[in-house]
DNA sequence: TGATATTTGTACCGTTTCGCATATTATTGT
DNA sequence: ACAATAATATGCGAAACGGTACAAATATCA
């Protein structure tokens, strides 16, 4: 059910902000913060600079914007499956390749993970961007522990869930480098399927 | 024996070209490379932008031949410890804690590891920088996968070297990230012995 | 001493950057 | 129809950008 607002009152908006944010994540994505410039986000988006700047604010302020869109989504898409009744290796098996899949997206060519991939630069002079990939990654750490933690007779003899949680996030964090480097998806998958083995045991 | 090279013919140089190779990787550090001007090179170096383009060729040169060092002596590292007479614990716990130190350090803050922090944002249009992280990461899996099949039966059990050699990549990547990030050094520290235990199994 | 070679410092070029001021257009309310 | 409101389009301006030309400085070679 959208919500049908009641029509405001001067010039109605020529775009969709939800598609803008998500264009604009997308030259964020390939150039990273810095090297992305006003311009390239106007060509980009179709919208001029001051209607991103009435729309959004200033360049940093979008490109947090869609970092905390990013964010939510990954969260999100973890929750779920670690919510299914699936067993843990196939969960963990279903969520690498799930991540594989969208570090492998792209229109230029695979980049990784957005935040990983441009959030950590920024992360030493950006304290907004730091507490936000500190945040993300944290919470990753808590949903792996949570699930590790339901199953821990599903885990390798001797895998403490704590260890095998850090290990999960470590395991998206090494695919989003390689992902963003070149790495194909075979030798994605080697690396997710190692990563299984070791936190559930040998097959 | 320092090469006593036969004294040059025009004015002689004022500076130690290794030194300001190091002062100039401090600034791409902490700002990546995009966000680095020229301006802050020769301010942080000391030299004027014509000495630098002289020296060095231009920035993107520059950036490209400080990760190349920060490489060398990354994997220079690696190969020492593993060259060691240790155990493969405390080998492990060797090189993460040295890993570890190196990230912390820093003249604003901690920043993680040089290449990881700055050069995979670069990767998706920087073709020679991508090739660098690239070679970089599968240098350090083969670097791990020589001590794993070196010391198998001192791997958890069910744990083959290929495996471990990717847990152990994965665990220098998500430490990269934590470090500069904001973890701090006891979270580090825990990353790490969990790494440990895993691969080698509980202490 | 004078010619040659190399580095350094200053100053500049053309471009790109972010951000905004202003005018125009499109819609609603009366 | 006309005022009020909000978004769009044009284009400006000051600063920063990467890179270089050129002259002054400092050394060696003959």
């Amino acid at each position: 059910m959208v919500q049908n607002e009641p029509r405001r009152r001067g010039r109605p908006r020529s775009f969709d902000e939800g598609q803008v944010l998500e264009k604009a994540r997308g030259v964020f994505w390939n150039l990273g913060y810095a090297a992305t410039s006003l311009d390239d986000l106007a060509a980009a988006t179709g919208l001029n600079r001051p209607s991103l700047y009435a729309a959004f604010g200033d360049k940093h302020a979008l490109y947090i914007r869609a970092l905390k869109e990013s964010r939510d989504a990954g969260l999100a898409g973890m929750r779920q499956v670690f919510g299914a009744e699936l067993s843990l290796r196939d969960a963990l098996k279903m969520l690498f390749a799930g991540a594989i899949a969208a570090y492998m997206k792209g229109d230029i060519g695979q980049r990784g993970c957005f935040i990983i991939g441009t959030a950590v630069t920024q992360s030493v002079e950006d304290a907004e961007a730091r507490a936000l990939v500190a945040g993300f990654v944290s919470e990753m750490d808590a949903i792996f522990l949570e699930r590790f933690e339901r199953a821990q007779n599903e885990l390798a003899p001797g895998v403490a869930p704590a260890q095998a949680a850090a290990m999960g996030t470590a395991t998206l964090h090494t695919l989003a480098i390689r992902a963003r480097t070149g790495d194909d998806h075979p030798a994605l998958k080697r690396v997710a399927a190692a990563a299984v083995d070791i936190i559930c045991g040998p097959a």
